[in-house]
DNA sequence: GATCATATTGAGAATGATTCTTGTTCGCAA
DNA sequence: TTGCGAACAAGAATCATTCTCAATATGATC
């Protein structure tokens, strides 16, 4: 019972360049699906930005990307399991590449201007809270995917600005 | 440094029946804000669910409740520190009694259906986890205020739906 | 390389949740 | 009571997201 949701034995395993993309073809090909210069477009511009990105952020620094292009794209991107979204409350979503592409890890959301920054934990504490957790959602009759573990706060920008 | 993001002080001291309406109508007042009937009704629904509800879902249960004003006084009971909006990424967002009011917790999010089921921790581990994910707010430059802990999944229901 | 079948694109329309506006009503204090 | 600002609620307005569909790109096959 409570089986991990996670494995900890990463310890350099994650894409990057042109294998990163590779793995985001193959991901969709799997599903009949293109990764065509649009998609990819989105993908570099998670890569570049190295923090997670709202849709109008995205758009912004690719203008070439259609508003409705990029909806659609970051649903079916998501479904494929190739980006994360990331719900934090604030207007807009943010996007992020998904578990394979990048280590598991949390963020750090600031409650004024809705940036977010990853951490991330060391390997001991999380294989303690996934095991919690698991034990806790099989308890409750869930069947456990994943988890998410956020802190809310004030990035360094708004922490100055809200001491004045 | 890192100051612990909350105390696990507590045992019982949980505000519940009239007790609770009295610690609502005090946060209000000292606004300058009136604890009237409709907000009430909104804080008993959250008390009567003992889970996280959706606004259509507050609003369905009490049809005496205008969506117009469900909306603006679920912002403001939210600013008053009263309920908590939890932004989990479905259609809409849920909302449950703010931490004085109920103790601190954590959320089982079913990803097929939204439905939102609370779980605890025990103290050591809450503060464990409290301690280095202050640390390491504090070394990204960040003040923390608190942290959210979801495990996604799938409910019971939908887990049986899923294996058919 | 030409052809074909289909996946994808993007402009604009449609949708729908949330927010705003405004005349009316309520709550509290004098 | 009366008076005044807070709060309400119906409907209009907003605006992010989704949908539609004709045009285009893609990759497989010949
Ligand atoms: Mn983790
Ligand atoms: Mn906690
Ligand atoms: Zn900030
Ligand atoms: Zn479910």
């Amino acid at each position: 019972m409570s089986t991990p949701l996670h494995r900890h034995t990463h310890s350099d395993e994650v894409a990057t360049g042109e294998e990163l993309h590779d793995l985001v073809a193959k991901r969709l090909t799997e599903r009949g699906q293109r990764y065509t210069s649009g998609r990819r477009r989105l993908i570099e511009a998670l890569v570049e930005a190295e923090h997670p990105m709202t849709l109008p952020a995205i758009v912004a620094g690719s203008p070439d990307v259609a508003p409705s292009s990029a909806y659609r794209n970051l649903d079916l991107l998501e479904s494929a399991g190739v980006i994360r979204r990331i719900s934090s409350g604030g207007d807009h979503a943010h996007f992020e590449l998904a578990e394979p592409l990048l280590h598991h890890h949390h963020h750090l959301i600031c409650v004024d201007c809705g940036t977010i920054v990853d951490i991330h934990l060391d390997d001991e504490l999380e294989d303690l809270v996934d095991e919690r957790l698991s034990k806790a959602a099989v308890d409750a009759g869930f069947t456990p995917i994943s988890h998410s573990l956020d802190v809310h706060g004030r990035c360094p920008t708004c922490t100055k600005a809200a001491s004045v």
